[in-house]
RNA sequence: GGGCGCUUAGCUCAGCUUGGAAGAGCACCUGGUUUGCAACCAGGUGGCCGGGGGUUCAAAUCCCCCAGCGUCCA
């Protein structure tokens, strides 16, 4: 049997034949025994449209979903499966994904791998999922989604441990008895296509499961896993089977509803309200009416629907020529339509469609706490609102995101499950439609500037501007011309096959910007782990222990290794010891430092702890040979940073508390100095703002709670916390220790920390920074850090106030003063210089020589090339007076400068870059500029009396 | 995580490619015009050209570092 068959006691059983499509040349499983295409092909067009396949379910939206989830969830709970609650859309337990894709993702990597076991086993889950990647097909093809539900029963097996739950036989016999027995499906329509599954490093058999030419679901039997030395080769990759066996399957929800609803198109069987509202909004019907088409618009729709379903065309990039076989196929049903009334019809439906979904996705995104912002998970939030905010304009429609966001909600949305409030999201779209509106304004004045050299009557633009003005301004293409059209290009268009190009390219960079990272290994060989007896009793810092390694760190070493900027000096080698109370360097908290003693006299530094592989690395300044060692870890270091660590978790707890749930920690650092934390929140923070959080986060060291220290399983952590406990990143270990403050913060957290708050003492948020749009960064100073922070304050204050003279209290008005006199002596200055040029030029001074009709000034002047040029302009200003004037100057190094009165005899008779190069050599220097003022200067003033005198003989005056 | 761009007068922005006297519009002030308002005309005030370093005789302009802001892709 070659890999991807699927052979099961079941097709007997139930009187399946195995058959070859005709179209596609795959295997599939059916009981029709006349039936010769699979079920998804060209040739296999839907046939629920307008006849449902799925009976009992009249309703539509959100009460046909729940309606359909709970018929899926109860048909497995009573088979023996326990039902999991939904994860977040938001991924925040993985660092390879920002979205949840699937409903595996959920137990991914740590379950899939087998380092942690399932919540329940076996267990069925409607899991809400947004995938991005057809974002543009969403609303044309009548079918795509970025938000849907995928319904899921899943089975984790370890045959080798003979813990078997079920695999293929019995999952197949569940999927295809709810199918029947449940929602009444004709079983003569149901096909098992064979269609082997494998990404992302496992591999396995899987069945597509279609009914009425649409993919219901899919069955993936996951036993393989990619390896070298793997014996079962697929594309091209060697794979080998896993002691874990998963039943890994996914319905969709939406597609059951559709199938149920039998509508033209999926928007409208699960997003009913907003879609005719939309319509009655924008006047749909009475713009269908002017268009007098000859067709019923109903029929066309789903004509449309069914065609667009099978048409293997990618929607997102190559709309041009999906409008172009549909007419084909439209006028071989006889439907008459030219492709600019389909255009006028499709393309506001298709905005329609669309709007509803992206507010689906969004308001789950802002519902689980992100926050838009201009990178990572925040980004495809901010693109999705954009997306929205640009189909609104197309359809000239009068209503605020914060409008959808609260119809979509009302209408959509079950709101208790969601972290963020309604308000927050809607505070947090209304804010995303004025940076939207702002980037607008921006994009006009960014058009004109790189159109300016384009003519009015082109028709095109170079493609390069179009792909820049996106790229940097996030002006689509389409919005360029758009403004251009107002700005007075009113022939521009976009070039056919822009937009694919512009996916290649965008493809192409991030290929070539995808550079796999070396991870270098600090130790030459693999150790025992280390035993981390820091976590028994963090107030502990003498013990001894036995070395059992220590190297020389090489160059090539050293130079992979990086070094916080507490560490002064350059360690020389790494010890490792069989127990330690160094704490490595991790959740943002600096390793420890310390001293290791050789006897009673002497002893080396510990510069630097890190971790690699469970073995804890001590980076000294010496070396020491095997056996049993004293080590001390430096006390009141590790106490700053304990202060430092408890201080950063009070300040997320209280932050939270003040601003919302959607405050999370998206980053910190904890060293000796000062600690920071990275923290979500869509506006910049106030000083007033910081202050309120720093007196809850002092009330709440003054509280003083107990600090509990818990270790438990990733799965009892998850199902007693949720996720918002893995603040500091994703977890690595199937044992999580959960630091929890009172009832102010919880997390999951790795660090030393205080037993209670009050060690803390007092904090002090000192400033706030923004790290990227969306995110901003509290600097902390805590326990005695954060007195010797006021201290160096006061001194910086009393040094100012001396030098000025002053109380520090009228420090600011002092130097507001001070400012504001330096600046009008500046302009006093300034104007005296001017004067003192119109007095010394104005006669024309001893300087001056008349010949020929032309005065001849040279002369040597004080001041910079600024004061001479302007003396300049004052001598070569008058056309009466035809003049050439060199003046030179000894300031900076030398400078003369040259000019004529333009357009008289002077300019005509005498070029000044030429006078000035050749005597700029006297200076040691050079120069040039215009015929008529030219300028230069060197490197040895006291050469300008040659210079001068050079000039005057050239002259012959 | 990987790119790209922007930062110039109180505001909105040109100028940077190719180094050589800091610009426009709006706002503001003065004068003119007008019954008044709007508008218009003439003149004027207002710039560490984000910060720091480098190259150069000379940097808003070229190079490097930092900061703030924006934007695209994953």
């Amino acid at each position: 049997m070659t890999f991807g068959e699927v052979h099961i006691p079941f097709w007997e059983d139930s009187g399946h034949h195995r058959k070859t499509c005709s179209v596609t040349g795959l295997y599939f499983w059916t009981r029709d025994e006349s039936r010769t295409t699979s079920g998804d092909t060209n040739e296999d067009p839907y046939t629920f449209i307008g006849s449902p396949i799925i009976d009992g379910f009249s309703m539509r939206g959100k009460d046909l979903k729940d309606a359909m989830r709970n018929s899926f969830l109860n048909y497995f709970s009573s088979n023996g499966h326990t039902m999991v609650n939904p994860y977040p859309v938001i991924a925040r337990w993985r660092d390879d994904i920002h979205l949840t894709i699937a409903s595996i993702a959920d137990f991914q990597p740590h379950v899939t791998s087998g380092q942690v076991p399932p919540p329940a086993n076996p267990l069925c889950i409607s899991q809400p999922c947004i995938r991005l990647t057809d974002v543009a097909a969403v609303g044309r093809s009548g079918r795509h989604l970025t938000t849907f539900e995928m319904m899921a029963h899943h089975a984790f097996n370890r045959p080798n441990d003979g813990d078997v739950i079920y695999w293929i036989d019995q999952c197949v016999r569940f999927c295809d008895d709810m199918l029947v027995n449940t929602f009444g499906i004709n079983s003569s329509e149901i096909t098992y296509v064979e269609n082997p599954w494998s990404g992302g490093g496992n591999a396995g058999a899987a069945l597509e499961v279609i009914v009425g030419g649409l993919e219901l679901a899919t069955l993936v039997f996951m036993n393989l896993e990619e390896h070298e030395n793997g014996n079962i080769e697929i594309k091209g990759l060697k794979y080998r089977e896993m002691d874990l066996q998963i039943i890994d399957t996914g319905y969709g929800l939406e597609r059951f509803c559709w199938a149920a609803a039998g509508t033209p198109t999926i928007y409208e069987a699960i997003y009913p309200e907003s879609v005719s509202w939309l319509k009655e909004i924008i006047g749909f019907e009475s713009m269908v009416n002017d268009l007098k088409l000859e067709v019923d618009t109903s029929a066309l729709l789903s004509e449309l629907s069914r065609l667009a379903g099978i048409l293997n065309i990618d929607v997102g990039t190559d709309v041009e020529s999906l409008y172009t076989k549909l007419i084909e196929r439209l006028d071989d049903l006889d439907i008459k339509i030219s492709v600019s009334e389909l255009k006028r019809l499709t393309e506001p439906l298709s905005s329609i469609y669309a709007i509803p979904d992206h507010m689906h996705a969004l308001c789950n995104m802002l519902g689980d706490g992100l926050i838009p912002s201009n990178n990572k998970a925040g980004y495809l939030a901010r693109m999705l609102a954009r997306r929205v905010c640009r189909m609104k304009s197309d359809l000239n429609i009068d209503i605020t995101l914060l409008e959808l966001g609260k119809h979509h909600m009302d209408n959509h949305l079950d709101m208790s499950k969601f972290m963020q409030t309604e308000q927050g999201i809607l505070q947090l779209l209304d804010l995303e439609e004025l940076r939207y509106h702002e980037m607008l304004r921006k994009g006009e004045s960014a058009v004109k500037t790189a159109f300016q050299e384009i003519p009015r009557d082109a028709l095109q633009v170079p493609d390069e501007i179009l792909f820049r003005l996106s790229e940097e301004r996030g002006i689509t293409p389409d919005m360029a011309i758009s403004i251009s059209h107002k700005l007075g290009w009113d022939k521009l268009s976009v070039r056919v096959g822009f937009s694919a190009d512009m996916a290649d390219r965008n493809a192409k960079l991030t290929k070539d910007a995808a550079k796999v990272k070396e991870k270098s290994q600090i130790l030459s060989r693999s150790l025992e782990k280390t035993s981390q007896d820091y976590y028994l009793d963090t107030n502990i810092t003498d013990f001894s222990a036995n070395v059992i390694h220590c190297e020389k760190i090489s160059e090539t070493n050293f130079s992979s290794l990086s070094f916080s900027n507490e560490v002064k000096e350059k360690p020389t080698h790494i010890v490792v010891l069989d127990r330690t109370l160094f704490y490595p360097e991790g959740g943002g908290q600096l390793g420890d430092q310390g001293l290791f003693s050789i006897n009673s006299e002497e002893s080396i530094k510990v510069l630097d702890t890190k971790i690699e592989e469970g073995v804890i690395i001590h980076f000294t300044d010496g070396e020491l040979s095997t056996g049993l060692i004293n080590a001390e870890v430096n006390r009141i270091r590790r106490t700053q940073l304990m202060d430092h660590h408890t201080a950063v978790h009070i300040v997320g707890g209280a932050a939270r508390d003040i601003l919302g749930p959607h405050i999370r920690q998206a980053g910190s650092n904890k060293g000796e100095k000062y600690a920071r934390i990275d923290l979500t929140h869509h506006s910049r923070m106030s000083r007033e703002l910081l202050d309120i959080i720093e007196d809850k986060a002092n009330e709440i060291i003054q509280s003083n709670p107990e600090i509990e220290k818990i270790m438990m399983s990733r799965a009892d952590a998850d199902a007693k916390f949720g996720f918002d406990i893995y603040q500091g990143g994703p977890p690595k270990h199937d044992l999580i220790r959960i630091i929890k403050i009172g009832n102010f913060d919880t997390q999951a957290c790795g660090g030393t920390h205080h037993d209670t708050a009050g060690k803390v003492g007092e904090l002090r948020i000192i400033r706030s920074s923004q790290v990227q749009d969306g995110v901003e960064r509290l600097q902390i100073v805590a326990g005695d850090t954060a007195r010797e922070h006021a201290r160096q304050q006061e001194r910086i204050l009393s040094e100012a106030s001396e030098i000025l003279g002053v109380q520090s209290n009228d420090l600011p008005k002092a130097v507001q003063k001070f400012f504001e006199e330096w600046k009008s002596q500046q302009k006093k200055i300034s104007n005296l210089e001017a004067e003192i040029i119109r007095l010394r030029t104005s006669g024309g001074g001893d300087e001056a020589i008349m010949r020929d009709g032309i005065r001849y000034v040279v002369m040597e002047s004080n001041g910079d090339s600024k004061q001479l040029m302007k003396m300049l302009s004052e001598l070569t200003r008058d056309k009466s007076k035809p003049t050439l004037a060199i003046i030179g100057s000894r300031d900076g190094g030398g400078k003369i400068i040259v000019a004529t009165t333009e357009n008289t005899k002077a300019s005509e008779n005498y070029n000044s870059v030429e006078i000035l190069n050749s005597i700029a050599s006297h200076i040691n220097g050079g120069g040039g500029g215009r015929p008529t003022f030219a300028q230069g200067g060197g490197s040895n003033p006291d050469g300008i009396p040659e210079a001068l005198n050079a000039a005057r003989k050239m002259l012959d005056i």
